[in-house]
RNA sequence: GGGCGCUUAGCUCAGUUGGUUCAGAGCACUUGGUUUACACCCAAGGGGUCAGGGGUUCGAAUCCCUUAGCGCCCACCA
């Protein structure tokens, strides 16, 4: 044999995803075929990659193969986000560790540093997508803050504008001070931990008495401005219209009361901090209380801190409790669970933070995206997910889109340096003096004059309007590739991220083109380990994405991860899944070896059991690819690959080149050696999309050199299928599987031969395929069987073996047999019986219990005669 | 607190409008196998009161109610 033993994924994979690469086969460009576009999910430009990607890019891989296959013009195209918190808490992590701190830098200097780094590690998670084998257009390649790209963002900013969608507000936001920006809501995330709440008093003004409160921050009291209390607690009024007095900083604080207390929670009396918790800012604005900030950006306590000015809150905490302790301002300290904000991406406690911010009115611009969805114009699989998109929408808040870094776009807001009350809004500085000129009447006015805003926008900011920017749509929107891609196709990306990104832009698609952004969006699940958890660096229960390709083979990882992923099902992964992908590669991989191992001769006349296995093998093809179209069609990509699994593995190698296979030394014949190349092929197309590599490699094997290469092969096309003929194949193999177990149950060796008696008629083809795989002959002639002849009941047919075995130890196992149909017959029979059923029961339902019974009856005579 | 979903074999999951012997698949497991493509394999087999309870129906894994357990999203009380 000349072919290796082995397929070598290493060596081979990188041979044709480079000839792949050569001859352009990934590129699309509008042409008169109808198109099938995937806008991949940007991943962070200096993120590696990891299971999730793997997972997400591997389904986006199988859609777009598939869809090339089938004829589209299939265009996916790639790209990477520049992630500004992400990015940039690297870069500063990155500067800290060679002694440089941020607030040394300028903005300019940071931004250099930040693109060095971009330039060094960008783009390296688009080669690892490679290796995966991942066939995408890569002279599309955007990146978020590509030139183009930004102008789009900048354009779209300007727009809504105008449209008087963007506004400036003080509001309380969440404040993450290690990245010192802050963080839309969606990027906080609660995590209940053990922590204390504190009782602290408060001595009253002009009185013997004290007012205790309960906190969880008893370094917030340095901005208590008020104490409330509930109007209907009796046990306050006494303190109406007195004042209370902060310890440590004894400043004098009224006595409030509100509704929003509860008495039953703590004291019954709740300390009013307005700068830090979003409830007491809305207390402090009813009763017009002042407002006193006592944090800087970084988190730690400013000059209304007294002597704990420069440290951190949580230190100021520990250091707090002790002093109150020493002046017996503390009363007691219980342990307390509750809901800790967090930074997604830094992980730092997020602070709640009264500042002036950018944000996008999202009422109204949100409204045809629900609608959209709530239609099915847009389509979400799973469904489930329509439900949470519906909540999230019907309950939409406004978007708050700066962010306090430098990594992003700089919001163009250019403000006059005289009135910094004043701003234009402009795409650049040359258009904003224009426009400051014409606003102010002055027309001396210089860039100098002007200063831009300094917040950056939010990184979904830019990747919202991603399905429209990477056709440029926004800047030329009449382009052609615009017109001819979008809307897109399918969206695969992970349910965490639906009201980050999708959510916003399926909102873009209809604010900006009147149109939705993609038909579909298929959301995977998470990756988890074997035991459930998360993957994640901590735990370091993540597999090395990478090795995993080098230790199994790209193709063997693609059918690891999908084996066990359907749509929105969090994923168990375990390398074990890897393994069985690569014996499926092996299966594979020898059933071509074997095929090319045969010597073929025209000069040999076709045995009849060949012509059985390929008619039954044509329609069994159609069968399954029916199938297979209908997972597609539901987005069920794990079933479609079960499905092929068992198609290449039990129905071809297992049935079919079983019984067309040549006993040793023997050659083939032309038709069936051309016949099942044929259907090799057919495997190999429909294996494509989810194993490239290996059916590219097997496709060169078994094609003339001239062929065109499989990549771009047509899809196959079912043809009418034979039923019949597909069910008296099933009987056949049933019958086979019966001999064999009989074989096995008596200790008979395949090579002794069976001779089985039946009056059940089968056809002659099928009949050479029991002598082929079971070395069983029928005899269609009853009158030779023993009198103790064994009976094998297959599908409700009896067949007899003679001889073979002592056949009283199996009355036992017949009369129990017996003993199973006629309970069964009982139940038929009494079904049969109930007016009731026959009445309102459909006709074939009917019918078919009536068969049964007739059926049933026929082998209980059957069992009852082998008893006598 | 509000909303959504899940519970089927040892594990991971299918099971469409209630009805074809409907209780399935893959993996794992057990037994047998030196049948020259493959031991990364072949053949055969054993596994489930469909979470518990109640109801509707001629008929329920499937529809309704209820109990228990699990998960997710949103909001968040000092």
């Amino acid at each position: 044999m000349n072919i290796v033993k082995s397929f070598d994924a290493k060596k081979l994979e990188s041979k044709w995803y480079k000839f792949w690469m050569e001859n352009n086969y990934f590129d699309s460009i509008p042409n008169e075929k109808k198109p099938y576009t995937i806008v991949i999910p940007p991943p962070n430009v200096t993120g590696i990659l990891h299971m999730g990607h793997m997972l997400n890019n591997t389904i986006q891989d199988i859609l777009i193969r598939k869809a090339r296959l089938q004829g589209f013009n299939a265009c996916w195209v790639p790209g990477t986000d520049h992630a500004s918190i992400a990015t940039e808490a690297k870069v500063v992590e990155k500067l800290k560790n060679e002694g440089i701190d941020k607030s040394e830098l300028t903005r300019e200097e940071f931004l250099q540093h930040a693109w060095n780094w971009t330039d060094k590690h960008g783009g390296l998670i688009l080669e690892q997508l490679k290796k995966l084998g991942c066939s995408c257009d890569w002279k599309r390649t955007k990146f978020t803050l590509d030139s183009e790209m930004s102008e789009s963002v900048i354009k779209v900013f300007i727009d809504l504008f105008e449209k008087k969608l963007v506004y400036k507000g003080f509001r309380m936001v969440n404040w993450d001070p290690q990245a010192k920006t802050t963080l839309s809501n969606e990027e906080v995330i609660y995590e209940e931990e053990e922590s204390k709440i504190f009782y602290i008093k408060y001595k009253i003004l002009n009185s013997s008495e004290t007012i205790s409160v309960a906190t969880t921050r008893p370094e917030t009291i340095f901005g208590d401005t008020a104490i409330a209390v509930n109007p209907s607690d009796e046990r306050y009024h006494k303190f109406e219209g007195m004042k209370a007095i902060i310890p440590i900083l004894n400043k004098e604080i009224p006595i409030i009361k509100d509704d929003y207390v509860d008495s039953e929670f703590g004291t019954g009396c709740l300390k009013v901090t307005p700068a830090h918790s979003e409830n007491d800012k809305i207390i402090g604005d009813k009763h017009k209380l002042e407002i006193v900030d006592i944090l800087n950006d970084d988190g730690t306590l400013n000059d209304f801190g007294l002597h704990y000015k420069g440290l951190d809150r949580f230190v100021v905490r520990d250091k707090i409790c002790d002093e109150l302790k020493k002046i017996k301002s503390l009363i007691k300290v219980e342990p307390y669970l509750t809901n800790v904000g967090k930074s997604e991406r830094t992980k730092c406690i997020i602070e709640p933070k009264l500042s002036e911010q950018w944000f996008l009115k999202m009422e109204d611009i949100s409204k045809p995206a629900l609608n959209a969805v709530n239609r099915d114009d847009v389509k979400l699989f799973p469904k489930k997910f329509k439900n949470t998109y519906r909540n999230w929408m019907e309950n939409i808040r406004d978007w708050n889109i700066s962010r306090q870094l430098w990594w992003g776009h700089q919001i163009p807001v250019y403000y006059f340096k005289s009135n910094r009350k004043d701003f234009v809004v402009a795409e650049n500085i040359e258009k904003a003096v224009e426009k400051a000129r014409k606003k102010s009447g002055n027309n001396s006015l210089e860039e100098k004059d002007l200063e831009q805003e300094n917040d950056v926008l939010d990184t979904w900011f830019s990747s919202w309007i991603w399905p429209i920017s990477v056709f440029d749509g926004i800047r030329n929107p009449t382009n052609k590739d615009f017109n001819y891609y979008y809307p897109t196709n399918d969206l695969v990306t992970g349910p965490d991220i639906l009201f980050f990104w999708v959510a916003r832009m399926i909102v873009s698609g209809f604010e900006f083109k009147k149109l939705k952004p993609f038909n579909s969006v298929y959301f995977t699940g998470l990756v988890r380990d074997k035991q459930g958890r998360k993957m994640s660096k901590q735990l370091g229960n993540s597999p090395d994405a990478i090795k995993l390709i080098d230790d199994f083979g790209a193709d063997s990882v693609r059918v690891g991860l999908l084996l066990s992923a359907p749509a929105g099902n969090d994923l168990l992964f375990d390398e074990s899944l890897c393994k069985q992908g690569k014996n499926f590669s092996n299966k594979i991989w020898n059933s071509y070896r074997l095929i090319k191992s045969w010597e073929v001769s025209s000069s040999v006349d076709q045995n009849d059991y060949c012509k059985a296995g390929i008619e039954w093998f044509e329609n069994k093809f159609d069968s399954k690819l029916i199938e297979i179209d209908d997972h597609f069609k539901k987005y069920r990509i794990s079933d479609a690959l079960m499905c092929i699994y068992k198609l290449v593995w039990d129905d071809f190698c297992s049935w079919y080149l079983e019984i067309v296979k040549p006993s040793f030394g023997l050659p083939i014949d032309n038709i069936t050696h051309e016949n099942t190349l044929l259907f090799l092929e057919k495997c190999l197309i429909v294996l494509h999309p989810f194993m490239p590599f290996i059916s590219e490699e097997i496709w060169a094997g078994i094609k003339n050199p001239d062929d065109n290469p499989l990549i771009i092969k047509n899809w196959p096309k079912s043809k009418k299928i034979d039923n019949t003929l597909l069910k008296d194949f099933s009987h056949i193999s049933n019958l086979v599987s019966g001999i064999r177990k009989y074989r096995n149950e008596n200790g008979i060796s395949f090579k002794d031969k069976i001779e089985l008696f039946s009056l059940h008629k089968l056809k002659s083809n099928n009949k050479s395929i029991v002598l082929k795989l079971a070395n069983t002959e029928i005899i269609g002639d009853i009158s030779n069987k023993d009198l103790n002849a064994d009976s094998l009941i297959i599908d409700s047919n009896e067949y007899f073996i003679n001889n073979f075995s002592n056949s009283k130890s199996d009355i036992k196992k017949i009369s129990e047999d017996l003993e199973y149909n006629q309970a069964f017959l009982k139940s038929v029979q009494s079904k049969l019986r109930n007016k009731r059923f026959i009445e309102n029961a459909p006709k074939n339902v009917v019918n078919n219990e009536k068969k049964k019974e007739a059926d049933i009856k026929i082998k209980i005579k059957m069992l009852e005669l082998k008893l006598k």
